[in-house]
DNA sequence: ACAAAAGTGTTCATTATACACCCATGT
DNA sequence: ACATGGGTGTATAATGAACACTTTTGT
């Protein structure tokens, strides 16, 4: 096992969409003590110390491995945090001793915020203490870490507004109603369903397939795909959504 | 003095504008051996490890107050810099050999961007060794300083269309010509006169003083002031510069 | 009088917004 | 047949882009 960076951790936020509300996964910390009371019972972001010799954006791809069991997913870095105190609430104290890990005082958390498709994450076994929350119902949180999800939120809203990074939270074939219903959670507005088709379809890169959906109780809707190629070479018209 | 954190350093661009182009600070570095020979001559953002107990936004405002003697800078965390090779090039190995510098084999950088008043800063003999360059046209930089730069750029200019962080860079009272020359000179563009004054002027934070330009072979402008409380007031009207 | 930058309005094109009805499918 | 979401067009308002002449000052 490699050596620790002491001072030094990632902690990554995994976004995910059920075509309803953003998500974001988090992993339960449980701690019981000898007289079985439950000392902590809370939520985390997945994180890590560095180990020697790795980037940053190693040990978040390192991480977000291990809690998805994907490697390629769509990765971005926020934002550092560095308060003296990120880690010296009394909860967190008892955390850190109880599981011996040796870390600085001060801990430095580099921010990450990913996008995966929930429809393919399978949280089995392996990660069942990973759970998704709708960002506006989040659960007790651990350390700091309700302060990194709502720097890690407002910087993924500016993101989307200027690239078009969501089609990362849909399945590869999507409709434009679940492309809309997206842009509705993630930016927390509404819009008229005929201007956003409007303005997609004029979008190059978003590109219809002969193609419906299946079993659905209404008119099967048109499926599309994102083209990341097309999208490269068309930069210039900006999706803005603002 | 405090001890260092070895590992972590902050980087700061400070940004100024003369008029005409945007500019930044940054700090002669060299190296003469002892038959004389120049072995390191070039330049390097301002920048320092971390003491222990502090943040990295003290540490960046305490660098910055070493090189510009200013506190109250505007001062924005963009990215933090992790590549395990940063410090590995011969120069720059030689350098920190040199100053016998206490620091970790690998040095994670936290960078800052900076907005300073150009025209108020005296780089007087304490801080001789800083000097200005347009941001075409740079010297030689030390360490992995060069990459920084440019992502920092690509920062200030998205954080520029999406706030008035513009007035940082000028002094209190500004004309809107000089206000014009600035949005050209940091976003690499131009805009017709008379359309950007259009959009100014409905800006409402942007508010015109009962006074002239004095002493200038023309007409005199007007002198406007930005108003940051009148900014937070009302700051639904965006000022989007596409 | 001349050089230099300030100041100013209109037209046209593009983009954003508001809004209502019929359609295809599964049950 | 009914419930559900899919699909579509037009009119109006707001915004952005292009463009040229007169004014004020210092020299």
């Amino acid at each position: 096992m490699k050596e620790i960076i002491p001072n030094i951790s990632v902690d990554c936020l995994v976004f995910g969409f059920d075509f309803d509300r953003l998500h974001i996964l988090l992993k339960k910390r449980e701690l019981i003590n000898e007289n079985g009371e439950k000392i902590i019972s809370d939520y985390t972001l997945a994180g890590n110390h560095l180990l020697k010799g790795e980037t940053a954006d190693d040990a978040a791809y390192r991480v977000l491995y291990n809690i998805t069991g994907f490697d390629n997913i769509y990765l971005e870095q926020f934002f550092c945090f560095s308060k003296t105190n990120r880690l010296k609430n009394e909860k967190d104290q008892i955390w850190v001793r109880h599981l011996n890990l040796d870390i600085a005082d001060h801990v430095f958390s580099i921010g990450y915020f990913s996008l995966v498709d929930k429809s393919k994450l399978v949280l089995d076994e392996e990660h069942k203490n990973a759970e998704w929350f709708p960002i506006e119902d989040l659960p007790p949180l651990g350390f700091d870490h309700a302060e990194i999800i709502e720097k890690g939120i407002e910087c993924l809203r500016k993101k989307f507004k200027q690239e078009p990074i969501g089609f990362e939270l849909l399945p590869e074939k999507f409709t434009l109603t679940q492309l809309q219903k997206l842009y509705e959670a993630v930016l927390g507005t509404t819009y008229d369903r005929r201007n956003f088709r409007k303005k997609i379809m004029q979008l190059k890169y978003i590109i219809p397939l002969d193609e419906k959906q299946q079993g659905v109780p209404h008119k099967p809707a048109q499926v599309f795909i994102f083209s990341r190629e097309v999208y490269e070479k068309t930069k210039k018209e900006k999706l803005v959504f603002a």
